[in-house]
DNA sequence: GCTTGACCTGGAGTTCACTCCAACTTGTAG
DNA sequence: CTACAAGTTGGAGTGAACTCCAGGTCAAGC
């Protein structure tokens, strides 16, 4: 698949996909024998979970940690696992902020509707 | 309150609380003869409630935009109004999403831990 | 009257995550 | 053979939200 495909597939930008392999979040894409990249089926499961980490606030510089472990084999799971760990600790915070900061917010609307 | 200590209770840096004004997130702050701002104790409230909308993702400058309906008196009342409901809209579908992503998260931690 | 420390201003610099661009190569269609 | 579309690169530019800095003012203590 070429960029353009993924791009579409995965929603993101063939500028976006190209910095991405750049700063090391994308491995090494594998190039046909014009030197255009050749995305496969397993590129787009790593992208989905790329943007799941992206979407819940985890910074490009982890990911690209996260990828460079990976890309070492299973001898890294553990420290994978506990990145993950550590990550997920930090979302469930947020979503218990978040509902709080929500309450708080319909309160403030609850005042306003009462005019 | 002199900037420095409206910083400490706010938990915002003094350049940081200059930037806002600067940007209008906060109102022309008072001064005293020699030139120093004067915070008071609704300029409290007022940071809090900011800080809020920023750490549900409200930009700066949605929240420019609600801080001056605020300064024009009540006849906006009904546009910030408006303004709270979309937000609390986005926050509520924001905390759907990541509670989802937190799932997701956590099946990859529990196959991590199968190993 | 001089130093010190806390404030002031305008503006430059930084970080993050893209986004765009110029100049180039390559494969296909006419 | 030429035109064109779609890819390539390195590097510059962008927008958001700060963060830092130089040069200046001012009140208080020695």
């Amino acid at each position: 698949m070429n960029i353009r495909q993924f791009a579409e597939r995965s929603g993101v930008s063939a500028d976006t996909l190209r910095y991405y392999e750049k700063i090391g979040v994308l491995r090494r894409i594998a190039r046909n024998p014009s030197g255009h990249r050749q995305f496969d089926r397993s590129d787009l499961d790593w992208i989905a979970f790329v943007l799941r980490l992206k979407a819940t606030g985890m910074p490009l510089a982890d990911i690209r940690r996260y990828a460079e472990l990976r890309s070492q084999g299973p001898a890294t799971e553990a420290e994978r696992q506990a990145l993950l760990e550590a990550h997920a600790r930090d979302l469930e915070k947020r979503i218990a902020r978040d509902r709080r900061h929500l309450a708080a917010i319909n309160d403030k609307i609850a005042f306003y509707r009462q005019h």
